[in-house]
DNA sequence: TTAGCCTTGTGAATTCTTTCACAATATAGG
DNA sequence: CCTATATTGTGAAAGAATTCACAAGGCTAA
């Protein structure tokens, strides 16, 4: 397969969203130039974008949008389900655990860790939250592919080791902390300072 | 002023926390070598990057760690508060106004709205919750500069609108919608989904 | 002062990404 | 069947971002 870059992936994700909207409404075919338009996109990138992993269009009708969607869904891994753990059940983690669109599309939270006496053994959301320190048998047992990291940003890198000692090879991080992962493992990291200082930055130099 | 681009912003941001670092470990001058160790890029986009906004650096010695940190905040509009309004008081919201980090840098959360009359009139946190019917008139009497959008998705359109008829030209939205804004507005939205669909893109194409 | 070393700032080269433009191919209607 | 119209898929072109590479400048120490 051609190299697919980051920005390719952030839009199919917006693509995949503007079909199951589609797809609701009822429409059977999209053409590129619709779907661009959707996403303030050119219709050449979206075919770009589609083409690096087949072809799937017709021509003079454009994509099926059930078709489409599926075949997205497929690339982008949505086509199943992840079994998930979060580190960290404090002001974020909570938000994330009542975040129902996570389940919806196939990542279903399995375990609960925090390091907190009072919150370890307490039942939160339904679910139990388990102590820290077990952290490394519990993913194993539970086989956990995708670990989301919401622990204060001092604790992030002594959790993250755990989590790859444990196997897993795929993180979420809501920490801002410049974490290092051995090459096999993907980390993302969420820093909202980066998005509010980009606003501030657009304030005082664009507009 | 030469174009910044999306990338170098974010990377300044990178920079920032870094220089942070660095003076509270007393030290006093950094080299781009140095800097793109820390955050894992090369010495010729630091400088480059940097460059954009002149020649703040030392040949042979590198830049003034206190300084370089001012000239960044500078850029970024760090060297300054921000009055910012919260629409939105549940999961989201809530962990936001918790969020002391963001006052830390001058984002001030002055106040908050919400629509359920449960909550309205309610303090919380230490701030009122006020009603969003009243937003254009409150947003505009509190000269908010920056609003941050954490309603639920179908709602996020409608609030947008009422936040740009009261002029404010910079939201943070956490909505995953597809929201439209004149020109003059600035927009960022963060989609915590996209961040975890390339998760499993990477799960299911790179590993 | 001079030699040796280090690091910036920046054009040029390279690499990556997006857009253009058009042949290929499908549909619809007569 | 043929013509008019629509839209894909993709090389080639254009544009953007990153990296290279080196002159220019500054520091240290003898
Ligand atoms: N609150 C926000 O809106 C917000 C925004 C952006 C980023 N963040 C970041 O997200 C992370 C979490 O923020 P928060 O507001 O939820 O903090 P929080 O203090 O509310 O929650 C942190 C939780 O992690 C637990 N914890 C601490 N050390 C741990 C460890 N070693 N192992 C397991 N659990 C541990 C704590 O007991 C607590 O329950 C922080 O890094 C923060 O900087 C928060
Ligand atoms: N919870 C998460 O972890 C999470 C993660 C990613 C994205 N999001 C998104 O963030 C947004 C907020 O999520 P949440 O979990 O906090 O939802 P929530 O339901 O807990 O909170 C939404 C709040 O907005 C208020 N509200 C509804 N309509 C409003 C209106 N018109 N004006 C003002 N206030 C209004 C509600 O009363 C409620 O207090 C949603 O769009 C959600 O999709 C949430």
């Amino acid at each position: 397969m051609k190299k697919v870059s980051e920005s390719t992936v952030r839009r199919l994700s917006r693509y995949y969203r503007v079909l199951q909207v589609m797809e609701k409404e009822g429409e059977a075919t999209i053409s590129s130039r619709e779907l661009a338009q959707r996403e303030k996109l050119t219709p050449a990138q979206v075919r770009k974008d589609l083409s690096l992993f087949g072809s799937f269009g017709t021509r003079g009708l454009g994509y099926g949008v059930k078709e489409l969607k599926e075949r997205i869904a497929q690339i982008l891994g949505l086509n199943r389900t992840w079994r998930v753990a979060l580190i960290g059940v404090g002001n974020v983690g909570s938000a994330l655990v009542s975040y129902k669109e996570f389940a919806k599309q196939g990542f279903l939270i399995k375990l609960l860790f925090d390091s907190d006496q009072r919150k370890i053994g307490k039942n939160h959301k339904g679910f139990l939250i388990k102590d820290v320190g077990d952290l490394v048998r519990d993913l194993k047992e539970n086989q956990i592919e995708l670990v989301i990291i919401a622990v204060p940003a001092d604790q992030a890198q002594k959790v993250v080791d755990q989590v790859v000692k444990a196997g897993v090879k795929s993180i979420l991080n809501f920490a801002p902390a410049n974490i290092k992962v051995p090459d096999h493992v993907f980390l993302r990291t969420v820093n909202m300072a980066m998005e509010i200082e980009h606003l501030s930055f657009a304030l005082v130099n664009l507009i």
